[in-house]
RNA sequence: CGGGGCGUAGCGCAGUCCGGUAGCGCACCUGCUUUGGGAGCAGGGGGUCCCCGGUUCGAAUCCGGGCGCCCCGACCA
């Protein structure tokens, strides 16, 4: 592949381009264990950016954290028949809690007699055992709502799996709640939808499409589920996070009950919803260049890397100190700065080495720098007509530096806006639609008839998918008239796509 | 589970067809010179060649069996 300090360009394997990225950049690995994944400093920093500000936005309506098990005796799953099914082909088991030497070989095997009456599931999701444990807080309405939610990892044994997007142990949040009323239930899950909405916009500057699933991609044990839907730069769309509406399916398998104010006995209405590290994959192909990626300043491990630059001993001296002075100068301002002392290293191939790792601002700072009292300040991205490097007087450039990285922030949520709207289209010809499917990828907006044969038509001769069907905001100013595959009348518009 | 590819130094690979002292680049260590966009020179360290068995005087290489990983398809956040 020629030099193998670059990677490969997005154009030509945009999959490829993706894995050397997480790779090089230093995110994650992939681990000994088939479909696990080793989280990598740079990589769960990230994380516990995304987690502080999705922690701080369920608090401020009114959520709590708990933790509850990793492990849920089988027969809970077995409960709620559409879960069981949902979730059957891909669990991991306990089913013994001891090892002994192999008798008839080398090794350890389970030891037969310590063999579990019942398995346990290593958690796919955690309504079950949650709900079991609500069952037993609530007794009467003002026992309620339970607003809760839990960080946790969870394991869904995937065929297919990728860093970030698809792993068989992932780490997520899922909120559970429940509520006296199917209304104060369905408020909720809204609720959770602008919460993510806002983080995606606002933090990761990942622009989503919002709507409801259709019955085919509804959560196993779902009223109705909601969902966030990003395009990628390939085109692809990813289900960035979903809230779903569970209505009394879990309280009436876990006699979930309350008695009313009227006295009467009712179940519970119950939501949940989760975002997961699939976020990070999609930050990385929401902004990722054939650099690599490119980190929102809001959430970026590192906002600004300072490089030294010197030539003798003495120089090093005053540029490092200058280095610090910057530094904390602007960590006063709760900016997340390093200083990047390597000696080991030439200047030029730090810059290379953050650029790939995503920080969004660098602040040179050689002799001349010193002597001129002045900052070399390089942005990771422009907007068009920027200028890639800005050389300011040291007062000026410590005070832009806040702004610039809101700058950054701005120009990253509107360059992701811009191409989700060029890549979005609305058709209403099947043949149209799967030639521009092929051609080029994207959302494709279109009228739908409601049956779950014309889903069915387009997923086997497309691969493409009902992503959502959208919320208000997001619908044409007038709604198709004809389904698109059968022609009949259209009930609904959809969001069609190939996804992640 | 089907199709493809791969397993050799920390990483990326060559060597395997055609058996004969295990190599290259990067990284690492030491020294000197360097440092404003991927530094240079010199010296140095590092290997159960995925595992088990077979053939052979001799196996990374040939034969048999196994294991693992990655990529592409059917299921999924």
């Amino acid at each position: 592949m020629g030099d193998d300090r670059k990677l490969t360009p997005r154009a030509e394997d945009f999959s490829n381009w993706y894995n050397e990225v997480v790779l090089r950049a230093e995110l994650a690995e992939h681990s000994p264990v088939r479909g696990s994944m080793i989280i990598r400093p740079w990589g769960y920093t990230l994380w516990e950016n995304m987690q502080r500000a999705l922690d701080d936005k369920f608090k401020a309506t009114g959520h709590q954290n708990a933790y509850f098990p990793l492990f849920i005796p089988l027969s809970f799953i077995a409960r709620e028949a559409k879960h069981v099914e949902g979730f059957a082909k891909e669990m991991a088991l306990v089913t013994h809690t001891r090892l002994i030497a192999n008798p008839d070989g080398e090794g350890l095997i389970p030891d037969p007699a310590s063999k579990l009456e019942e398995p346990l599931v290593v958690r796919p999701t955690s309504e079950t055992i949650i709900y079991d444990a609500y069952s037993r807080w609530v007794q009467s309405y003002r026992d309620l709502p339970i607003l809760l939610n839990q960080w946790a990892n969870v394991v869904r044994w995937e065929m297919r799996t990728r860093l970030f997007l698809r792993t068989s142990e992932f780490l997520w949040q899922e909120g559970h709640t429940a509520h006296a009323t199917s209304e104060e239930a369905e408020r909720e899950t809204l609720t959770i939808v602008g919460v993510y909405r806002s983080f995606m916009e606002d933090w990761m500057a990942m622009p989503v499409i919002t709507g409801q699933k259709t019955e085919s991609e509804r959560f196993p044990g779902a009223d109705r589920t909601y969902a966030l839907e990003a395009l990628m730069q390939d085109n692809k769309a990813l289900q960035a996070g979903t809230s779903h509406m569970l209505g009394q399916n879990f309280s009436r398998q876990f006699d979930l009950k309350f008695q009313a104010e009227s006295g009467d006995w009712e179940y519970a209405w119950n939501t949940s919803w989760g975002v997961s590290t699939r976020l990070v994959g999609g930050l990385i192909m929401t902004h990722g260049d054939d650099s690599g990626v490119v980190m929102p300043p809001k959430l970026a491990p590192y906002q600004v890397v300072v490089t030294p630059i010197w030539k003798t001993e003495d120089q090093k001296t005053v540029v490092l100190e200058k280095a610090e002075f910057v530094a904390s100068t602007l960590r006063g301002e709760r900016v997340r700065v390093h200083v990047d002392q390597r000696d080991n290293m030439s200047p030029g191939a730090k810059f290379w080495d953050w650029e790939r790792k995503g920080v969004p601002l660098r602040v040179e700072i050689g002799p001349k720098d010193v002597e001129k009292q002045q900052l070399v300040l390089a942005r990771r991205v422009t907007a068009e007509g920027q200028d890639r490097k800005e050389f300011l007087g040291e007062v000026a450039a410590l005070a832009a530096i806040p702004e610039r990285l809101l700058e950054i922030q701005r120009t990253l949520l509107e360059t992701a806006r811009r191409r989700q709207r060029e890549n979005t289209h609305r058709v209403t010809d099947y043949g149209e639609f799967t030639r521009m499917l092929d051609e080029r990828g994207g959302f494709f907006f279109a009228g739908w008839c409601g049956s779950a044969e014309c889903e069915t038509r387009v997923k086997e001769e497309t691969k493409a998918t009902i992503r959502v069907l959208p919320d208000e905001e997001f619908r044409s100013e007038t709604p198709p008239e004809r389904c698109l595959v059968c022609e009949g009348e259209a009930t609904h518009e959809a969001v069609w796509a190939r996804a992640y």
